[in-house]
DNA sequence: ATGCAAATTTGACTTTTGTCGAGAGCCGTG
DNA sequence: CACGGCTCTCGACAAAAGTCAAATTTGCAT
């Protein structure tokens, strides 16, 4: 891609204003447009990533209970959005934190695992953009063809989007019918690849799922609510890029994990930071679960999901002790 | 340092305008506060480095001239600032662009090693702050006495402020009346420590000095006129971290330099960033033989000295053949 | 060439932001 | 406890930035 005379005025107008620091009228005489028209070449600059804003995130980890969770559960990084306070929406502010944390762990050259879910999709939604160099945007796990506005690849492209990276997709549904079918489509060089390709990521962003009818699987027709609570009582505990976990945080032997075309537990457990965001309060066993599983080194969660990990992690030292 | 009240109020100000994307008077109301405190909060998170606003130097290094430059020398990147173009002050574009490619090439924890010049000072005070984790500034030379303002240590000191990292001083003099001096005073562990631990660099950022009665080694007192024209006529090249190179970019053998308390080269070509920054035109062979010497992976010039050494590449190529 | 649609640019208007001096609160000191 | 000196905060005004519909240019297919 040849650089457009216009992106050259984008980024020319947005050098002279941000890094310059000359007022809008100034670029506009310099580069002989109207003011108007820097205004809006700045505005596609911020949303190109030729300038970008971020906020340290550092006052969520630095907070004391942070540390303690970090501590407890052995964790390398923890931020924690305090819930109680600030915005209207309390679920937002975990994206939004979500968002900066995930900007500040990418770094150029990475390779970028996305699972999906509407924790990942908000994430997109609000992330703000940039401009990184020979970033690749990989999708954990098969789409659904439910017409959900997060499924799996509208998660992967958004952020690819928003990153001016390589998006690649899944070309492969996440549930087959058969095991069988699933095992085959495995085996196909394309599906192969993309799947050994996950374990060289440097970061992984997921949520994890409950086990419940609310669940996007159930909701997007991949289980019904009956097979939901079927696999309940044979000990699912969460669900990870699609895949049922049990309370240890592996993958729970069920006919539907062996018709799921997914990353693989390991292939996870082999990228390096793996960023695990919770919004809602509910799920906190599959948190546990998933923790439990080694799935996660870096978490965002809000505070009221932090206390219960703590009276958790207290409760059960003094079991042992 | 315990987090203050007030350092409290700013980040939260600063995490609701720039990452939730609230206006100031909404911030206002959230933080029951009078918008106005809301502005100053928000220009101390800049001043702070808690925001980080920056714009990608991409423009300049994609540049054709820049990649046939760094082809000619072998180096890593290379930016080049438009002289042409935009601004009153030329000088004022190339510092601006250092201080940007510089705030990119930073990563945490790094260690940085910073020479002294008016180039570096220029470019330590335009620089924005930015909220680094773990850095070390080190000064990469001895100091000069003469009540300039851009002394080495305040240039060390200077731009550790605006990366909120430590600053390591260097507590010698520059040059020395003996060799013998000069050489116990390298001995001392204070100062050995310091010179070794030049080489464990991750990023040098320097500029290089012309050989003539404008140089600051002559403006601060450390040579005469006189002894400078001597030096040129056995050689002298240009100036490194306060020492006299030759035009293959070596320590050139004289008393000045025995007596010079500074980084060995060596050391310098030890760090896998070396940043060089040269403002003036008039610094064409001090620069060549700078990266002769191999002592620069990484430059920023304007675009005349970028011409220039073009037509110096060509000129040895045809030569050659 | 010609006309049409899409994109770009602009001037005029509105909203948002920056700034300044006045006043309020706080603290150590005499 | 009254006093200056200090920082922090606010209201009001000025400056700057954002927005929108109309005008212009551009690209493209006819």
């Amino acid at each position: 891609m040849a650089i457009r005379p216009a992106e050259q005025l984008i980024h020319k107008a947005a050098w002279l204003y941000y890094a310059h620091g000359l007022r809008q009228d100034e670029v506009a005489s310099q580069l002989n447009i109207s003011r108007a028209s820097v205004a809006m070449y700045l505005r596609k600059a911020r949303e190109t990533g030729i300038v970008n804003i971020s906020t340290s995130t550092q006052l969520f980890t630095d907070d004391v209970m942070a540390r303690k969770v970090e501590d407890a559960f052995g964790l390398d990084a923890v931020w924690i959005a305090p819930e109680n306070a600030y915005l209207a929406d309390p679920s937002t502010d975990i994206a939004v934190l979500a968002a900066s944390v995930f900007l500040e762990l990418v770094k150029k050259g990475d390779r970028i695992g996305v699972a999906w879910g509407r924790t990942i999709y908000t994430i997109a939604d609000i992330m703000s953009f940039a401009d990184l160099q020979d970033v690749t945007v990989v999708q954990l796990c098969g789409n659904l063809g439910a017409p959900y506005s997060y499924r799996p690849d509208q998660c992967t492209m958004e952020i690819a989007r928003r990153l001016n990276a390589k998006g690649l997709n899944f070309y492969a549904p996440l549930v087959l019918s058969t095991e069988g079918l699933a095992k085959s489509l495995r085996a196909e060089p394309v599906i192969r690849d993309q799947l050994a390709g996950i374990a060289d990521c440097d970061l992984a962003l997921y949520s994890v799922g409950a086990v419940d009818a609310d669940s996007h699987l159930v909701k997007c027709g991949a289980l019904s609510p009956a097979e939901m609570e079927t696999l309940r009582s044979q000990g699912a505990a969460g669900v990870i890029a699609g895949q049922i976990i049990d309370a240890r945080g592996e993958v729970l032997d069920c006919s539907y994990n062996r018709r799921v075309i997914s990353a693989e537990l390991a292939s996870l457990r082999a990228i390096e930071k793996r960023l695990m965001v919770v919004q809602e309060d509910t799920k906190f066993e599959p948190l546990l679960s998933a923790i439990a599983g080694g799935l996660c080194t870096h978490l965002v969660i809000g505070a009221h999901m932090a206390e219960r990990l703590l009276q958790h992690a207290a409760a059960a030292t003094r079991k042992a002790s």
